[in-house]
RNA sequence: GCGGUCGUAGCUCAGUGGAUAGAGCACGGGUCUUCGGAACCCGGGGUCGCGGGUUCGAAUCCUGCCGACCGCGCCA
């Protein structure tokens, strides 16, 4: 199953043998091994000698060489010699043997190779994309619902038991603001796609009543000669005007609608904020609006998501969390902890005591010095904010899984980090322990950032439909004689593992800029070019007419000790990236291993191979290669198609 | 002001104490009598933001500074 432990493991009782020769008593020092520049200096290398060095007050070449000398393997394992280099051990394997152990552990592994399986099983909870249901997924979203989705299949391989969360926020002004332009459109059956229509109404709505606003504040401050601000909101007034140009674009007739409506009533936030109020007293014609609006978008995600393998076990709505009054037990609990202090009536959770008087920043990490900022619970009029319906939903979570962890835009840094601390107020810190906040960066559009009250974002439907769009044409330019239900698969399965890849490859702290030559890359080091890898080797085993017996000592290639060495090293790539919840370690092997084996692929002959042995072996190696670029592609969400 | 994240080739990015810092794109030059050219091979291109420190060894750890972004709501 990890043929590189079995090497390890080797390596590590020659090292102790020999050290005990050479240096008798001497304690080896923790294992680390490191992979030598060239597989042909050996498979595998020690730098134990650097650690060495001081305790037994030598050089580390003069330690490899004498250490090296006492080393002697053992007949019938894989290794077969060790030589000293720079201070370091090498190990080289038996040409035979290691060859035959990784490749039948990968071949015999299968569908199960290289996912090593936790000695620890969890109940494993991943919220993702939780986006507002008042706008389409844009590029961003996506970012998160796509790495959240990774995560859950890293783990799920690792043996947890995991779901998959989505956490509707339909309580904000914002899902309001779009059930109160639908209502003033008279509450029409949705334009194509759902989300995106009423996505429009929404910025639509918001667009227009800022651009009243300001107008107003325009008018007043000129005839008060207010320079200042009248250019602030003449800014501001540009600002709207060009969003609402591009929301004329998107539905004919929408926006002019709306505004003109928008005319007669004078005082629209106040409607808004009345509607919002009615759903949150679960009033019923408010609810039936809302939750009509909210299901639009939701079977928009459902859809775009669904074309992508994303599916959600739970759908968890803020409101009924509302409904049931949850937070009213975490507020009389946070009350009891004598950690919430009164002022003008609003009640708020002294967060920075809480983390002293319970030793929190050492245990988590935090600057001892940084004080917390202090967070409202409830306001001066007695209504409750978010956090208090936060903390009820994670008790809840917390009462059927072991770990929480949420994927969220790091601007929620603070509030995340509040959530916890909250938590361990009121006795629970098990949970804050076990919540984990998978922070990443947003995705920008060239020289702008995305915002859904503007409507200005790049829908992942768009992007989609022109990655398929794309690889469709590539498909059909390469293969016009395939069927054209087989062409579509394909490109679907080639422009949509183009898009997961490219947001995954890329460390999630970072903020990226939208690019569509990148997003779109088919060449080397993105997912098109590890499938056709994949294809490829699918090829070569199709049109092997034989298999005769392997025989692996004739595996003497660089390139082909350089495969090996890498399908021996996907059960610990896999394992730390599951560990560290890091799918980007994923892609890169992924590539790599593409690469090493397209330049295999370039210089050695599979199925005409000289001998009948070496065919026997090159065609395990290629089996092996499949087998791995499909599972490391299977925990990345993409899929490996056996033709292109 | 305080806190967080980021800073590596012209561009986009890998690289969380080990050997000569690596890929792709772009640029220049090559490879097909071929199991699929979405390929392969070669080349130019680097003060790893800047300065100090720890270490046998630092892009990586610590510290100061510079720059970019995010957060510090009786919003969600």
């Amino acid at each position: 199953m990890n043929p590189l432990a079995e090497l390890k493991t080797e390596c590590e009782k020659l090292l102790v043998d020999a050290l005990e020769e050479a240096y008798p008593g001497t304690e080896l020092p923790p294992v680390k091994y490191s992979e030598p520049p060239s597989p042909d200096m050996g498979a595998i290398s020690s730098p134990a000698c650097f650690q060495l060095a001081r305790t037994l007050r030598q050089a580390p070449a003069k330690i490899a060489e004498n250490l090296a000398q006492c080393i002697k393997p053992e007949k019938g394992g894989v290794v077969a010699s060790a030589e000293a280099v720079n201070g370091y051990i090498n190990f080289h394997t038996d040409l035979g043997g290691y060859s035959e152990l990784v490749l039948k552990a990968a071949i015999e592994g299968d569908e199960g190779y290289g996912f090593l399986k936790t000695g620890e099983p969890k109940k494993v909870m991943v919220e993702h994309t939780s986006a507002n249901p008042n706008s389409p997924l844009h590029i961003g979203n996506a970012r998160n619902s796509i790495l959240g989705d990774s995560l859950a299949k890293l783990l799920e391989k690792r043996g947890h038991d995991v779901v998959r969360h989505f956490l509707v926020n339909d309580m904000g002004r914002q899902v309001a603001m779009a059930t109160y332009g639908w209502r003033l459109l008279g509450k029409p059956e949705p334009k194509t796609p759902a989300e995106l229509w009423v996505g429009t109404i929404y910025a639509s709505v918001n667009v227009i009543t800022e651009l009243n606003r300001f107008r107003t504040d325009l008018k007043e401050a000129e005839e008060q000669g207010w320079v200042y601000e009248a250019q602030e909101a003449r800014d501001e007034i540009e600002k709207y005007e060009t969003a609402a140009d591009g929301l004329k674009n998107r539905f004919p007739g929408l926006y002019e609608s709306l505004a003109k409506t928008l005319l007669g009533v004078e005082d629209p936030m106040a409607e808004i904020v009345t509607l919002n109020t009615a759903y949150e007293n679960n009033e019923p014609e408010a609810v039936k609006d809302v939750r009509q609006v909210v299901r639009y978008c939701l079977d928009g995600f459902e859809a775009s998501l669904g074309q992508l393998g994303i599916r959600f076990d739970s759908f968890d709505y803020e409101s009924d969390l509302v409904w049931k009054r949850a937070a009213d037990e975490v507020l009389e609990a946070l009350n009891e902890s004598g950690y919430v202090i009164k002022e003008r009536g609003a009640q708020i959770l002294d967060c920075d005591w809480v983390a002293r008087d319970l030793g929190l920043k050492e245990r988590w990490g935090l600057h001892p010095e940084h004080e917390i900022p202090r967070l409202v619970l409830v306001r001066g009029d007695g209504t409750t904010l978010y956090t208090l319906r936060d903390m009820a939903y994670h008790i809840w979570k917390f009462g059927f899984v072991d770990r929480v962890i949420n994927v969220i835009g790091m601007e929620q840094n603070l509030a995340q980090l509040q959530l916890r601390i909250a938590l361990a107020a009121i006795g629970k810190q098990w949970m804050g322990d076990n919540l984990l906040h998978y922070s990443y960066e947003f995705v920008k559009l060239p020289g702008v950032k995305m915002s859904g009250r503007l409507g200005r974002y790049v829908t992942l439907n768009e992007v989609l439909d022109k990655a398929v769009e794309l690889a469709y044409m590539e498909v059909d330019k390469r293969n016009p004689r395939l069927g054209e239900a087989d062409k579509k698969d394909i490109a679907r399965m080639v422009g949509f593992g183009a898009v997961k890849h490219t947001l995954l490859s890329v460390d999630p702290m970072k903020q990226v800029v939208f690019d569509w030559e990148r997003a779109l890359n088919f060449e080397t080091n993105s997912a098109p070019f590890i499938q056709y890898s994949h294809a490829r080797t699918c090829n070569i085993l199709k049109r092997a007419e034989k298999t005769p017996d392997p025989d692996y000592e004739q595996l003497v290639d660089v390139k082909e000790k350089e495969l090996v060495n890498l399908i021996a090293h996907f059960p610990e790539v896999y394992e730390r990236a599951a560990e560290e919840l890091k799918p980007g370690d994923i892609t890169a092997y992924a590539n790599n291993l593409a690469d090493r084996f397209s330049s295999f692929y370039a210089t050695q002959r599979v199925i005409d191979a000289e001998t009948e042995g070496l065919i026997g072996a090159r065609l395990a190696l290629v089996d092996a290669t499949r087998i791995t670029l499909r599972n490391s592609l299977e925990v990345l969400g993409i899929e490996a198609p056996e033709r292109m």
